[in-house]
DNA sequence: GATAAATGTGAGTAAGTACTCACTCCATTT
DNA sequence: AAATGGAGTGAGTACTTACTCACATTTATC
């Protein structure tokens, strides 16, 4: 939500990436930024990006070199440092944790991702645009999900088929379908009708929504092995 | 899924509306629309556009205008025709005919969408594409939905959940899961994973994961007024 | 305090960019 | 046969684009 915060964000991704950044490099990031995610990569100029930074458009490539490097610098630190491992250990920590239930997991899940995009609105509206336009954007974000969604999520998914808590069905369908309800709801609240949502009472609407079906039980399973 | 017969679905609405067409005006918009679903709007040139329509650069303005009216003029068509009534009638035609169940409404309904959205394959990836960006165009989808969605989609929720087919929740937002379920479908179908998919399977999966959970009586209700 | 390296920039450049215009061609109408 | 008007274009125009480079300034290193 807050414009200001996901940019510091942001920087500290890129900081932790490539050391300490040059007071102008920083300015052109948050230029970059919110340039990027108000006009989109390509209808964006370097000239905007520069005059927003208050700095020269030499600066830009004398640090990143071509506009889409700088594109590329921007969002994968975030993509590849903080939205892989986040999740992954999320769903680790709960997996071993045999006590909790579907319907606690998938909310964990789903209001700690909705946190996350937040934290970085601006960058998760640029990915959400060039994603179906830049290839190399497109590669960076597949690999990123790969391994948790590959992995950590279908496992847990699995787990809790086998658990009787989830409904028998391909865990990869089962998983889109959530995140196809995580989507929606962002998308609806952050671009389609901004304002004043309960984050909590959605995410329980759709825990609702789904499990009811998906459960086996037809209640949140209390099932044993 | 196939592009020349969804160029001709899109020739048909613009001719439709703007009465004959000059021919290397219709070889503009077919090349229009496949330069801006593969590159974006911003991220096409006119000179693009004329050389894969293998035609001057100032037949394009001659037609047109400007770039951006060519944007608007193609896919205005489609989206205010075709896209509003086409749903609108056929949730009227279901909700006439009271003998239809839940069930075999939202599956008429994401099966019909789905075949739309093959037909105007491209089209819907300009849109998709561009609405994040381009407010006019976001303007012409708003309008183009609202009628169908505020009006007929979300009274025949009303209705069912009147005769306790579906549960109590506010009708936009079982709306908005039901069509989040969909759009998610639809775009790691054609997007993030193109392959063989089987519609019909899908939705039945859909429509079981919702359903159930969804629909009070546990299972798709035969539940009386 | 000297040297090297990093940071920053003004003034370019060559290649696009969307768009214009005077003009030709051609099918109708008169 | 002459006049009309739409379709189509080659050659431009004014401007913007991403990017370069020689040079100035600041910062780090010894």
């Amino acid at each position: 939500m807050q414009t200001d915060g996901a940019i510091t964000s942001i920087l500290d991704a890129l900081e932790n990436e490539e050391g300490h950044l040059a007071p102008k490099k920083r300015l052109v990031v948050q230029s970059a930024v919110l340039c990027f995610a108000e006009t989109g990569f390509a209808g964006t100029s370097t000239r905007m990006i520069a005059d927003r930074a208050g700095v020269a458009e030499a600066t830009i490539f004398r640090h990143f070199g071509t506009k889409k490097a700088l594109l590329l610098r921007i969002t994968s630190p975030v993509l590849k440092r903080l939205l892989a491992p986040a999740i992954a250990q999320e769903a680790r920590a709960i997996l071993e944790n045999t006590h909790d239930d579907v319907r606690s997991f998938i909310r964990t899940i789903m209001l700690s991702r909705l946190g996350f995009a937040d934290n970085y609105a601006p960058l998760v509206r640029i990915v959400i645009q060039e994603l179906p336009v830049n290839a190399d954007l497109r590669e960076i974000v597949f690999t990123a999900f790969e391994g948790v969604f590959g992995d950590v999520l279908l496992a847990a998914i699995q787990k809790f088929q086998e658990r009787g808590q989830l409904m028998q069905m391909p865990p990869d369908r089962l998983l889109r379908m959530f995140m196809s309800l995580l989507a929606g709801y962002y998308i609806t609240r952050t671009m389609l009708a901004p304002g004043d949502w309960d984050d909590a009472a959605e995410v329980e609407a759709m825990l609702d929504f789904a499990l009811s079906g998906v459960s086996q039980a037809g209640a949140p399973g209390i099932r044993a092995l």
